[in-house]
DNA sequence: CAATATTGTGGAAGCCTTTCCATAGCGCTT
DNA sequence: AAGCGCTATGGAAAGGCTTCCACAATATTG
């Protein structure tokens, strides 16, 4: 059905070799032959069979993106920059969103398939089991964002240091009662998190209290999402009407959206009644002048399509790490030094 | 490197076509010749070759998705219907993320590039010129969504309609002064939207007022997303500031997100100053009360993978065209029946 | 028990490229 | 005019699979 090189060679009276080398410029060929054939295959319309190409050449210019998809918007943004530049590159994504942590293996085992892609863009999940031991035998070019495994190129977020950073924000703020609202601790991001939220608190010797620190585990997937947002922070200020804890620092601004939801609700305002710091500053924080950690997301995406290049032209070195921090800014959801909170 | 079905044949001692029936499920083949090759490969972790594979079944198990990409919340979620049904289905998505208008013939080509994908979902923009003949002489099938050429299958909202019912909203909640802010006209959906709402308030005998009426031409591409919304707000409120208007129709929630925030930094609220309505009822409408029409974006996506395959399997039947009908969301962003407004 | 039908199997051909190797043809040199 | 070195070219081989055709080995029939 389609024009082939066979085609043109008879068009053109030359052999296929000679067709090839005139469409993929190659030095040995006389100029006018050359434009002869390109002609040819102009008014053809000759176009080139993809896998036949990729079978040829073992090489498919196609890249695998696997990540969360359970509506985290924080990916949207990562995307952007990743699509980007993967075009300006010519390659392609073939994207496999996870929307069920059990699709996780399914998808890395298509993606493994031998030939299928050149190499795998893995984001904010962990590997599972055996699948770093099979990406090194295959030798596939692999690169994860936002979590890390020491054999593999990795882009990361000081997600402690952020968490940290957030909470010594509040203390500084004059806030004593500082709860978290987190998601599941499967999570490495949320893991760090935690650890630099208990961390400030502990430099400001202020107490942790259980009672404000919840882990929005009803939920689907991870836990990143507004809908456990909102459950936490129902469930926190329902259970403590006589004691409210006076702001909060909470994992994702997904989550945090949820929360101002919930607080909405029951008539409560950020910062006046309880301030509200997130994290990630997806596009809507701005929004809902949200107070947020910033991840620099759109440059993570540009960055890991460059590392994979990188190593997709050269697999011949060890892995590197490189990691971000994340930087505080400052909306409205947690009052401002000026207009100091009540406490 | 890879291990192939010759390794498996000399191993097992058969020929490469039995190999390959094994593996196949192929009818003619004897149950323990197939289980012998099977454990064999399994204990040899062979993978099939997918470009050799696509290469010699002319097939590719990839569809082509190209989709506005410009942070429309739209379409991540028609995006998860699409992904969950496609996986379903073994075939992979090859992603084409539009962020400038001028990406749409580049990635058009790819996707036309024979052989590379089986099938193609295109979305919510015009076709280029040119390439509705091209698609019909490569008989690649292609559904469109949300967007429509009488000689493709399509899937479409009736948005003529559901800016009608939502202009007829607003008229029945008493409201006379009613705007709306629109997106860049060359796009399908925002002219059919405009005639709705023109339809609503002629039928009501309302005058249309040029001054209430806003193109978010301003930004980068089509004019579907929060600055636009945000800009355009500003400018009719800053313009009429003596006379606003009482309530607003706008093009899309994503708008209208930007909108509320133009009135809050106003201090100006919805329904108190001036009603909101929207369009598309993405996530997030639910948490910020916005009143909108419901587009049923997650069905769109099932139904156009659905539309597809059906195509992919039976090229020989004539074009479908499916319509969903937007249902009106009432939250708070108009005020209710009860809670009437001012006028 | 021979003749015929059925089932299972081997392997060549085909899918469409790229790439390598051999060779034809050309212009130089001597 | 013979010999040499280049350059450009043709086309086989390779890449890894599916599928078709021919044939061998059974099973079925009268």
């Amino acid at each position: 059905m389609g024009v082939t090189i066979y085609d043109i060679a008879r068009e053109a009276n030359v052999g296929i070799g000679t067709v090839s080398r005139a469409l993929n410029n190659h030095p040995k060929i006389a100029a006018k032959t050359k434009n002869r054939i390109l002609e040819i295959s102009r008014r053809m319309s000759y176009q080139p069979h993809a896998y036949a190409q990729g079978l040829a050449k073992r090489k498919t210019n196609t890249i695998a993106l696997i990540m969360p998809f359970f509506t985290n918007y924080f990916f949207v943004e990562v995307l952007q920059g990743i699509q980007d530049k993967i075009t300006d590159l010519g390659y392609d994504i073939m994207l496999y969103g996870v929307n069920q942590t059990n699709q996780v293996e399914e998808y890395l085992k298509r993606a493994l398939q031998k030939g299928k892609v050149d190499g795998i863009l893995f984001f904010s999940m962990k590997l599972p089991d055996g699948f770093d031991t099979r990406l090194k035998e295959l030798q596939l070019p692999t690169i994860l964002v936002d979590t890390f495994h020491p054999d593999f190129d990795s882009i990361t977020v000081q997600n402690e240091e952020g968490a940290y950073v957030a909470t010594r924000y509040l203390v500084k703020l004059g806030y004593k009662k500082i709860g978290m609202i987190n998601a599941s601790l499967d999570s490495e991001p949320a893991r760090m998190r935690y650890n630099g939220y208990r961390r400030a608190l502990e430099e400001a010797k202020l107490p942790f209290h259980e009672r404000y620190f919840r882990i929005s585990k009803h939920s689907k997937a991870d836990g990143f999402n507004r809908e456990a947002g909102y459950q936490a922070m129902s469930e926190v200020i329902d259970k403590n009407r006589e004691d409210l804890p006076e702001a909060f620092f909470i994992s994702s601004d997904i989550q945090a959206i949820g929360a101002l939801n919930a607080m909405k609700d029951r008539k409560l305002t950020a910062p006046e009644d309880i301030a509200i710091l997130g994290f990630d500053d997806i596009e809507l924080a701005k929004h809902i002048g949200l107070t947020t950690m910033r991840q620099p997301m759109y440059q993570m995406g540009v960055l890991a399509v460059e590392k994979l290049f990188h190593r997709i032209q050269n697999n011949d070195f060890p892995p590197s790490h490189t990691t971000f921090s994340p930087t505080l800014i400052v909306r409205e959801t947690c009052g401002t030094e000026k207009q100091q909170p009540k406490s």
